[in-house]
DNA sequence: CATGAATGAGACTTCATTCAT
DNA sequence: AATGAATGAAGTCTCATTCAT
C-alpha cells in the first residue's frame, strides 16, 4: 500500500472544521439555505453528519459561522488591499480592485453573502447587514476626503454622501455578480468601470450639478 | 336556505386564483421558496390545499407564476411611464421614477423578484434574469440614444454600455432598498439621487473621459 | 370481494383518533414515554406518521392526550360506583371495588398513569398528580365522613387523615398492582383485603388507640 | 515533567467507579433511563465517555449497576435497623423507620428502585422486583410471627397475608413519598402512622374480624 | 490510567402531493 | 367549485458505542 493512501481519518478539530465550513459555503452558495442539506454537506466534507453535529452545533450556527468566515475573509481583503496613507482616491480604486478580486476569487462565498444570507430571516441576514455597513461607512468615509482633498468642499449633505455610497456599493454588487457570470470580464476592468462610473458622480456631486428635469 | 348563506363562498376561477397568487407573493416574499408552505399559502388564501393544486398545479409552478406575474407588473409599470417621443434624459428620468415607485408599492413582489427568484435555482433565476435583461437593454438603448443625441458621439463601446447599465441596475435595486428601509427617503429622492450618478458617469464616458490612477 | 373487506380506509377523525390513542396507551404502558416510537404507534393504529401528526401534534401533546383520558375514564368508574346516598364505608367499599374493576380491566391505562406518567417530567406528572389528589379527597372526605356517622367523632387531626389517605390510595396501588400480576387475585378480593386494613386502621384511628413501642 | 502535575488526576479504579455510579444515580434518578444520557453521566462523573465504558460496559450494565448498588443498600439498612431478638412489632416499627429513614436520606435511588426500574423493561424490572420480595417476604415473616407471638394462631391464610404484605409496602412506598414532598413530615411520624395503620388491620385479620358490606 | 476523534442507527417532525367525495 | 382524509419521502438532530493513541 502507498503512503497516506486508502481514506484518510483522525484529523485535528481545526482542520476538519475548515473542511466542514468549505463544503457548507459550497452548499448554501449552490442550494440557498433551506434546501441544503447537513447530509450533502457532511458528505462533500467526506466526514459523518454527527460529526458535523458535535463540531457546529446545527444547521443554523452552521450557516452562521459560514456567512462570519466570508464576511470577515471580504472585508479583510478590501481592507488589506488599502493603504491608508494614499490619496482617496487612490484607496478607492485599490478597495474596489480587491473587492472584484475577492469576490471573483471566492464566488461562492459571496453568493452566499449577496443572495443567501440575506434571504433567510433577520438572524442571518443582519450578520450580512453590520458587514455592508461596515463597507459602506468605509465607502463614505473615502468620499468625504475625496471631497475634502479634491475641492476644499467639506460640506457635501450628508444625505446625498449616504445615497451615492448606497449607490456605489449596490452597483459594485451588482457588477462582481456580472464579471462573475460574465465571459472575458476581468475584476480589474469591472473595477474601473466603476471607478469612472463613481469618480464622476462624484465630481458632479462636489461642484454642485444637479441634473434637472427639462434641462 | 338562502342564496349566497353558510360559508362556501363560490367564486370564479381568476378571482380564486388571483387570491392564492396575493398569498403565495406575500409568504415567498417573507419565507423564501423553501420555508413557504403550501398549506400556509392555501390558509392565507383562504382556500383548501388541493384547490390551490387544481389551479396552479405544484408549488414550482406556483412559484413560477408568481415570478410571471411580478415582473411582468414592474416591466409595466416601468414601460408605462416612459413617454417615447421624449428625450432620452427625460426618458431615463421618468423610467427611475416609475421603477422606485412600483418597488416601493409592492414591496413584496420586489423582494420575491430581488432576492427570493436569485436563489433558488435556474428555473427561477432564468426567469428573472429574462426580465432583467429587458430592463438592462432598455436602459442600454437609452444611454445609446442619450449619447447620440446629446454628443453625436454614437459608438461607444458595447461592453462599456453594458457595464453601465448593470451598474445602473445594480445601483438602482440597492437604491430601492435603502429607500424601503430608511426612514424619510422617497421614491423621487432615490430617483434623483441615481439620476445624478449615472448622468454625470454617462457624461464622462461619452466626452471620453476616464479615471486614471496617479492622475 | 366481500362487504367491507380490503383495507379500510377513510374513517372519520374522531375514530381514527381514538384508534391512535389506543395504540398510544398501549405502547406507553409497554415501553414508557421514550422508548415508545411514533413509527410504532403509528403502526399500532394501523395508520401513517404524518396522519398521527396532523392529529396529536407531537410525541407529547400525544402521551399527555393519553393520560387525560385514562385519568378521566378511572375517576369517572370510580365516581359512577359509588351511590352518594349510601353510609360511608360503603361508599368506600363501592369505590375501592370500581377501582380494582376499571384497573384490572385496563391495565394498559393503570400502567401509565401510575407507572410512566409520574417518571418523565413535570407536565406529565402533573396532570396524573392532579387526578391523585383529586382521589385522595375523595377518599379524606369519605374517612372524614365514617367519623362522623360511627362515632361522633368530628375532629380527627387534619394530617393523620391525610396520612391515612395516602397510605391506603398507595396500598390500593400496590394492590392493583399485585391483583393484575397475581394468578387468581380477583378485583373484588383485592378490595376486600385493603377494606378489612382499612377499616381497622380506621377504627383504631377514631378509638384514639395508638401503637406505642414496648407496649 | 514533575509527577502527578498537571490536570490528569490518576485515581484508583474502585473510587472512579463510585464517582460514576453516583453521577449515574442522579442522572437516572432525575431524566428516566432513556432520556440519561451517557455523555451527560460521564460529564457529571467528571470522566471521559470511554472510561465510563471501560469500567461499565454499557448503558444497560450501568443501570443494572446502579439498581443493584441502591437495592443492597436500601435492605441493608432496612436489616440493619432491626434487632432479630426483639418481639415482631418491635421489629416491623424498626424496620419501618430504617425504611423511611433510607429513602429520605436516598431520594435519587429510592426514586430509581421505586419509579425508574419498574418502567423500563423486564431486565431491570425483575431485579427490583426480587428486592422487593425480599422485602415482603421479610415483612411477610414479621406478621407471621406476631400472630404466632400475640395470640398462638399460627393458621392465617397465606393468601390473606400476603395481601397484607403487599398493602403494607404499597402504603409505605406512598407514605415514603408522601413524606419526601410533604413540608414537615418527618421519616418517623411516617413510619407511625403507618404502624398504627397496620397493626390494627393485623389485629384484625388475627381476630378473624372482616368488615362485611351492609352490617 | 485516560481521552479526542469518529460514526451507524434511529428518533421526531414536516411537507408536497393525491384521492374520494 | 371545493374539500376532508391520507401518505411517501426527506430533513434535522441525538445517542450509544468504538478506535487509536
Amino acid at each position: 500500500m502507498g503512503a497516506g493512501a486508502g481514506k484518510t481519518r483522525r484529523m485535528p478539530r481545526a482542520v476538519r472544521e475548515r473542511q466542514m465550513l468549505d463544503a457548507a459555503v459550497r452548499t448554501f452558495a449552490r442550494l440557498g439555505y433551506r434546501a441544503a442539506s447537513m447530509d450533502g454537506i457532511a458528505e462533500l466534507a467526506g466526514v459523518s453528519k454527527p460529526l458535523v453535529y458535535l463540531y457546529l452545533h446545527s444547521k443554523e450556527d452552521l450557516f452562521t459561522a459560514v456567512i462570519r468566515r466570508e464576511a470577515r475573509a471580504l472585508v479583510d481583503a478590501v481592507r488589506a488591499g488599502v493603504e491608508p496613507s494614499l490619496p482617496a482616491d487612490a484607496q478607492l480604486w485599490a478597495g474596489l480592485r480587491a473587492f472584484f478580486t475577492h469576490t471573483a476569487e471566492h464566488p461562492d462565498g459571496w453568493a452566499v453573502l449577496h443572495h443567501q444570507a440575506r434571504t433567510h430571516g433577520e438572524p442571518f441576514a443582519a450578520e450580512v447587514a453590520a458587514m455592508r455597513e461596515e463597507i459602506v461607512a468605509f465607502v463614505t468615509a473615502l468620499i468625504g476626503a475625496a471631497a475634502r482633498e479634491a475641492h476644499g468642499t467639506p460640506d457635501l449633505p450628508a444625505r446625498d454622501v449616504a445615497g451615492l455610497a448606497q449607490a456605489l456599493v449596490g452597483a459594485a454588487e451588482s457588477l462582481a455578480g456580472w464579471a462573475n457570470e460574465t465571459e472575458g470580464v476581468s475584476a480589474k476592468e469591472a473595477a474601473a468601470t466603476l471607478m469612472n462610473f463613481a469618480w464622476a458622480g462624484l465630481g458632479n456631486l462636489m461642484r454642485g450639478e444637479r441634473w434637472a428635469a427639462g434641462r
